[in-house]
RNA sequence: GGUGAGGUGCCUGAGAGGCCGAAAGGAUCAGUUUGCUAAACUGACGUACGGGAAACUGUACCGAGGGUUCGAAUCCCUCCCUCACCGCCA
């Protein structure tokens, strides 16, 4: 959620910049800045009533203990009005006219503010669609398959890995069994992930894959991606579709230590997402699943680092890939392909050599103050006054297309070779 | 699922209609003292929003929302949450 004192004192730019994520309704920005001058002039008018209220009941208060008991019956019901005391009870009747006009603004506001997303960095390219993302870099060789080249989904039932079958008959499509060596691939690459993560300085936690309504709310899946995430209504609680809720949650109504900046945190968790409205070719095998595994990267960085730290962060990301031996390119996602929150992201894409197409396995984004001002995380700094920090996330890295990616990319005619980094994690250096 | 006890500041914990944004202790920070460590002493020490150049000051907040009252952390109602014990159980 945005800051009003940062829409009210930036309009220009914030207009412009909404431009860039080609948000549909700039008058909310001018609706928002009335909104709010309203909403503070009845606040100061509000609480001059409340200042005269509170010294007329302290008065009161007084006459009754010295025993002037009229005197304060007086004043009370309003009979006779002491110098410059209005009667209490024509005090109270505006203070509730007028509570209830600033509650009504002030939700009115809200309901506007929510609506708005974050405001993209100077660096976003102008776009509508993913075709309009920057290719920032490309690395690493595509593999040069053979004829008979298969895709992962063959190669998946070929070498009994994954049972998509079993998955639909357990559960429905997108569910996918692990089996043999694919389970003990995914348990390797999971592993694998978190040691880097922590080489890297982050420490691991192991969260809840439920949460409840305030947390989804405080990263910015409610109330706008509702229908993305899977909800148990007995209890109000919803799976979550990535890590970052739970983890940066952690840290919801929290004011850190200046010197706690920058906080870093890695976590291991399925993701449930239900896809709705998805279907097709493009979704086949792993390309795209309900449940799928994924490690997460998190941190919470102070505004003047936090792109330094979004830069260390692709880095990362990108020598998983390198150290996998994987193809990849990194993408500076253009303003109408971005999410609601970031105010940058960079995606990393393999590419998959059987398919014939780029793959999306990590997002990296700043989020800068939009996550904090709604989780109230805030920090102290140097002046020691409290400070939104911003939050940063990635995933280092998402399950499936990795995997699927590998399949695809080292097949050969003895079998699916393991990369080397792997392979004191999985034991095993070839499917066969 | 049953029963009981509770939700107060960074923590422990008092307060039981006005003098309470809230005792006391701990923690933390600054200073004094001491040869170092430690201790002792002194002081500071919630959040948000508003006014003010600043000193400072106003309002709100004691789980959330209503109600009673001139006045509510304190009384009443509703909801949420936590803890303990029993039952069940990885």
């Amino acid at each position: 959620m945005l800051q009003v004192s940062y829409i009210r004192d930036n309009r220009e730019q914030v207009l412009e910049r909404l431009a860039v994520k080609n948000f549909k309704q700039p008058e909310l920005v001018n609706e928002v800045i009335e909104l709010d001058r309203n909403v503070r002039s009845t606040k100061i008018y509000l609480e001059k009533i409340q200042m005269q209220m509170n010294a007329t009941s302290k008065l009161i208060g007084e006459l009754m203990r010295s025993g002037k008991i009229e005197e304060a019956e007086a004043i009370k019901t309003g009979v006779t009005e002491l110098p410059g005391i209005t009667s209490l009870k024509k005090l109270k009747d505006i203070s509730k006219d007028e509570s209830e006009k600033l509650a009504a603004i002030e939700e009115e506001l809200y309901q506007k503010l929510v609506l708005m997303p974050n405001l993209p960095h100077s660096s976003v390219p102008k776009g509508l669609t993913p075709e309009e993302n920057e290719v920032v870099l490309e690395n690493g060789d595509k593999p040069n398959l053979p004829e008979n080249a298969l895709p992962h989904w063959e190669l998946a039932t070929k070498y009994n890995l994954i049972d998509f079958e079993l998955g639909v008959k357990i559960t429905g499509a997108g569910f996918p069994v692990y089996k043999n060596k694919g389970a003990k691939l995914q348990r390797a690459l999971i592993n694998y992930f978190i040691d880097e993560a922590e080489k890297a300085g982050y420490s691991e936690v192991s969260v809840p894959l439920m949460v409840n309504e305030a947390s989804g709310f405080g990263t910015g899946q409610l109330p706008d991606k509702e229908g993305q995430m899977y909800f148990v209504g007995e209890d109000k609680l919803f799976l979550i579709p990535t890590a970052e809720v739970p983890v940066t949650n952690i840290y919801r109504d929290v004011i850190l230590k200046g010197e706690d900046l920058p906080v870093k945190n890695c976590g291991h968790t399925p993701c449930f997402r239900r896809e709705a409205g998805s279907y097709g070719a493009h979704v086949r095998g792993l390309n795209r699943l309900h449940q799928f595994d994924k490690v997460e990267i998190v941190q919470i960085a102070h505004p003047d680092k936090s792109y330094e730290t979004l830069e260390l962060m692709s880095l990362h990301v990108q020598g998983l890939l390198q150290n996998l031996g994987l193809p990849y390119r990194v993408l500076r996602l253009c303003g109408g392909d971005m999410g609601f929150a970031s105010a940058l992201t960079y995606d990393m894409e393999t590419w998959s050599a059987a398919q014939q197409r780029w793959l999306e396995v990590s997002s990296v984004s700043n989020f800068e103050t939009f996550q904090s001002n709604r989780l109230k995380l805030r920090f102290r700094n140097a002046e020691g006054k409290t400070q939104l920090p911003h939050t940063l996330n990635g995933s280092a890295l998402a399950l499936p297309r990795i995997v699927a990616t590998l399949l695809e990319n080292n097949q050969t005619e003895k079998g699916i070779k393991i990369p080397e980094v792997l392979v004191p994690y999985t034991k095993f250096e070839w499917i066969d």
